[in-house]
DNA sequence: AGTTAAACGAGACGGTACGTCAGGTCTTCAT
DNA sequence: ATGAAGACCTGACGTACCGTCTCGTTTAACT
């Protein structure tokens, strides 16, 4: 790192960042103020607001600083699996501190302040979106899925009750939660056929 | 409401709602503060202090007496039918002012005040929640769906979504978007059946 | 002080007014802040804000509130020696902390604040200036004085030298100063006349 | 100039001074800062702060740039009338901006900066006052003024009611009140003389 | 009907944090 | 190697609300 262009300026984007993330784990985000992290930095405020317009936004980048973005996920040929194994990395990261509780709170910022909403989609959520929606298109290309299924509704669908989990009834995500889920969609919630009950998991 | 009893007191209870809901309206739920309804209201912090915790029990108090939350649904027998009407509602509240956006960043409070979640959960989304469940829940017992259908967890497939689009992408929610959403879930994701046998894969 | 109308209020304007005079002393009027004085007399610095409009504006209340204005000063029929009475006060009240260094200092303040220069005006030096020019009258009436002489002008002369001296050359203000300006002014810049000697020094 | 051995230094120099006058006529002493010089001279800090310690210091130099110090005034044997000239320039000098009120908030910043209230009088007050009391001491040598006369008292009492009408009253200096107090200490304050027997109170 | 306790408006108060500004020191880069 | 550019820490600014706390003043419930 000796031979980084700005370096004075990279040392302390980071030193800021991963302050943000310790005050952020010890006090919560209620009380994580810009104030505070300056002060646990040694930094001034001024060398905080020229990177960050907001707490928020200094969180997000505090936060995807610890999530590499990853790379996308191999296809096995399984969809079900395969996505299975994508939302099972999600719900890992969105359900173990520090990520989980800040990256909720975040969200939670983000519903009454629409920059922020933004960076959020754009930094976050579509690029998590698009690795599902990437395996999704390669099934029904392969004609596992309806070849008019909407992609983007289908993602909607497997994400939804997940994020209504953390957000909405705030009780703990699980593997198994994941579980019931894509069973349920991939089962349908149709009657059980008495006949052929191989069928019953079709695509599971 | 001229026999109440206290009266002094819900009359200042009201007019301290309506004054929360009208200075939400105009300049959002970031900008409100209990300062600002006290002065608008000319009532004293400390009348409204008695009376409510936060700014986020102010509003949600002063929400829900926007939306008397309703009586149950009619059962026409059409489980997709009638859900549509519940949800059609559900989302008619949530896409419109003042409920809408007021709403949503009460949401975004409640992430990081436990208090608040635990009441808006209660008082708002528990009760709606549990029309949809009980709908689902006829129509099991009527044969219209599988028998082991865990019913929270379909209510919080049909929920999700769109608290998805809500809170997550937050782009307008619209009845289209909910027709697409049962479409799918009833419809299934699976390929569509080559021949009349079309029934051997229900909902997958 | 039990029957103080509004106790809460006066108490604090005294004790920040206290804690004003005391940082003032100790570490000078460049150095002295609002935060400082809050800080340092447990107040929030609203409360001062409330009060007072800046820092000038507190220190001339603090530094009046030691200097009561005090009593008009007796004529003994000596127009010379009752102003050596009123100016050795005068001096002696700008040449010894805590008031004097904080006054020259307020004086410097107002060079670049309108409304402190106003203030200091109407609240000190026209107080101060009229007892002069009030004896300077007494004098003229009884004919101890030239019958046009300008009254005002008179008292600039005497004056002028003394803040000369503690403004701009910055030299200790002195008793025995005050007597050449007395000796100078009384006994006229004019060469001595030669005969009756015995008015060399007539009414200093 | 041209000729400056550091001819780019120098070029600079005028260039701040010549900014710092501009923006301390424009936006007044209170609001002017090196930051500000820096910036409109398009200059980095640190070659402002490379010549001048502060921004006292810096006004200073660049109000003597305006101001050369100046000749001798010519002596004509009318002592009155030659203290008149050097006044009147003084307070044409001290009247009119941009001069005039740069340098009376420089006096006022004086006031709590030792450094500047030093180098004030050295390249300013006392070359001054030095012309006055030169010229009073000629007219003392040759037997105008009394022969014990001291001579920067004299000085001090010519100035001060002017440095007094400037800082104290902040009221506009003019030539007329120059008139007034050479008129008043060349005639005296006493009673005038109606019969011989007037010089009994010569100048009281 | 008079008394009295509460609810009330008003707003002072100690706090915490905001976002801004300038000070004075420092590093980096271009000329 | 001088100077512009500006990052950096520091400290104070003046503002906004927080939630708590007196104040008197209604108001209405209970003698």
């Amino acid at each position: 790192m000796t031979d980084t262009p700005h370096r004075r300026g990279a040392d302390r984007t980071e030193a800021i960042m991963r302050a943000t993330l310790e005050l952020g784990q010890e006090i919560g985000y209620a009380k994580l103020s810009i104030e505070g992290v300056a002060a646990r930095t040694g930094a001034g405020k001024h060398t905080i607001y020229r990177r960050w317009s907001s707490k928020g936004a200094l969180l997000l980048d505090s936060l995807l600083s610890l999530h590499e973005p990853g790379l996308d996920y191999p296809d096995t040929g399984d969809v079900a699996a395969d996505l299975r194994t994508q939302i099972y990395a999600a719900v890992d990261l969105l359900a173990a501190p520090p990520f989980g509780p800040l990256f909720q709170a975040l969200v939670g910022e983000a519903q009454h302040d629409r920059q922020l909403a933004a960076a959020l989609n754009e930094r976050f959520i579509t690029p998590q979106a698009n690795k599902t929606v990437a395996r999704l298109r390669a099934a029904r290309d392969q004609g596992q899925l309806s070849s008019d299924l909407d992609l983007d509704l289908a993602m909607a669908i497997l994400s939804g009750p997940l994020y209504f989990q953390l957000l909405i009834t705030q009780e703990p995500l699980s593997h198994e939660y994941v579980d019931r889920i894509l069973a349920a969609l991939f089962t349908g919630m149709g009657p059980r056929p008495r006949t052929r009950t191989s069928r019953s998991r079709p695509a599971a």
